[in-house]
DNA sequence: AGGTTCATCCAAAACGTTTTGGGAGTCAAG
DNA sequence: CTTGACTCCCAAAACGTTTTGGATGAACCT
């Protein structure tokens, strides 16, 4: 449409003095910046995104990538923390595009396409798992990067966490406190962290009350997959008297196994995230939350200092996990 | 890292026809295009992604618009329709960038923004209103879009939306073909052109009855929007005995409702969308949905129709709506 | 031999910015 | 008058592609 020539032209400057005083540098006067700035709103003109990126060797891009799972992208209200982390982006001029993974592709070789063709700033990776390729490949690049997740990567890396393994271990805790001797426990896939390090808060919970963790099973991290799992243990001669579930996803399911089974009103269970969702359950859903508001504009700050040259040690947030009571943890259970 | 003056330096060729022959030109011999072939690979090389879209004057992004109000962006499962759009789009050389709005900036700001600094190719609108300042906005500007949903727009543009209309016209015509007298409606806001064509389908149903359409109330297009809607409707001296739904959140938050009041066991209920979570809902919830497959893909292909410049008449889909039957929309009822 | 076609390659321009490295003029100090 | 500092402006280069418009030979007809 309009560009700096154009503009430059209407004006009688170069357009060196009409890319200065837009961009409000000093050796331009006031008087010719203001003239400049006024010419540039009346005919609506905005810096070629291209042009820019080129020049100034910045894709100006932060992409995220999608796990191509259906059901194991995030949990629904992640496109919540999307919609958040962008807009906090744009505040520094950056975008946040989405990189999915194509069919018949790895998710390497869709972080290779982006990396290689400098379409990107940075990269903000969800759903880690324990040894997460991606991970490597874009630390021996040296490409910015934060997780929404840890791994078990030896070298350090950007991310945002909640403390899974404090949270399980303390509901597990809560559970024994109350008087249950059966805990269960609901896992989601192992290969993610944040599966397999709230199953080991459950059990270091058991190992400390001298109990056996045997009453696991493992699903899917969906409402499915949860049901199922839930229905495994509860066909178990001795099955459980409480549920410490994966995620919230998953405790929604077992809540349907529960209703199913006789007997199952007795049982007390517990989910992970929060989902609003949670509270219209039946029962409602009694569940834990990492703290903190505004998870999306967390991580836009982190990537954006991650791109600004700050060190991984300094960009690592483990958040606590707080408990929101509501009916299904305290269920009365006939003593055994 | 590596560009087209390196590779062609080492290869003893001119950068025009390295060019050429990465990009498959016949007027470069088979045996040099293997060999460039072959040499890119080895140092994998792909060319600068702001450099060609400054020459090419594409900026192969296509942006997607997510309204700000929390809850009000669209469905749990849209960010897998964000995921196989972006996914589809990704075999044509294009990527989606999410669109967020600032707080303090309106939705047209946002689009200008990214329409005249040319940063998209197209834009994805989804939540359309009854009438919408963007589609208005993009229309003048003669930028490819396609919404998701309808608007009351006179110039035709390009959509994909479910027939709701006819939905829940024929949902309410089946609660009425099952006895029940008292049908009521748990509506969306009404700005929103889904929310409002649900509600005209419900009330033509009554009207084609002989009956009035009195028992509707209006919420926010979430769980507790439609527990406070159906609350307030089941507070009537003449309650509903069946409960129309504009979505499953409402409907799941009605569910708790139902629960929450003596006989709500007895209330029929539908809702809309086929959430996965509606099926592990107590009691199972009945629901419709938009026929198809994978929409994001659907979505993707309209917008490459839209971009290679076909008529929007020719990119709208109205998809006939199919009922999903599970537990909560053949309740017992006592005659009245 | 002269003309035509074909296959293969390339130099240069263009895309629209930002940044570098001055240039011209003014003013005050020496 | 010269020098230096300062203000305001600009020409040109650079970013890395793609595309235009030939150039150079070789092969093929007539």
């Amino acid at each position: 449409m309009s560009n700096l020539k154009q503009l430059a032209q209407s004006l009688g400057l170069s357009i060196t003095t009409v890319s200065r005083a837009l961009d409000g540098y000093a050796d331009v006067s006031p008087t010719t910046r203001e003239r400049v700035r006024e010419a540039a709103d009346k005919v609506g003109y905005r810096p070629n995104a291209s042009a820019r990126r080129l020049r100034k060797q910045r894709a100006e891009l932060v992409a995220v990538t999608l796990p191509s799972d259906p059901g194991h992208i995030g949990p629904p209200h992640f496109i919540d923390m999307l919609s958040g982390c962008a807009e906090h982006l744009a505040g520094a001029g950056l975008n946040l595009v989405i990189a999915p993974v194509p069919r018949g592709e790895s998710e390497l070789e869709m972080c290779r396409r982006f990396v290689d063709g400098r379409r990107v700033d940075a990269m903000l990776l969800v759903r880690t798992k324990r040894n997460d390729e991606r991970v490597e490949f874009l630390q021996s690049r040296g490409i910015p990067f934060v997780t929404n997740g840890r791994t078990e990567s030896p070298t350090p890396h950007a991310f945002i966490d909640g403390d899974g393994f404090s949270g399980f271990r303390q509901a597990t805790l809560r559970f024994h406190a109350a008087g249950h001797r059966r805990i269960g426990h609901i896992a989601g896939p192992q290969e993610y962290y944040f599966a397999h390090t709230r199953r080991r808060g459950w059990q270091a919970a058991l190992d400390e009350c001298g109990l056996e963790a045997s009453l696991c099973a493992e699903g899917a991290p969906t409402e499915q997959g949860g049901y199922l799992a839930a229905l495994e243990l509860l066909r178990r001669p001795l099955r459980p008297t409480a549920l410490v579930c994966a995620t919230d996803e998953m405790a929604i399911g077992a809540l349907r196994a529960l209703r199913e089974i006789e007997g199952g009103e007795t049982i007390s269970i517990v989910g992970h995230d929060d989902l609003p969702i949670g509270a219209f359950a039946s029962p409602p859903l009694s569940t834990m939350r990492m703290t903190g508001e505004n998870l999306g504009a967390s991580f836009a700050s982190l990537l954006l200092r991650a791109i600004a040259g700050e060190p991984a040690e300094n960009l690592q947030e483990l958040r606590p996990i707080e408990f929101v009571d509501r009916e299904s943890h305290r269920r009365s259970f006939p003593d055994v």
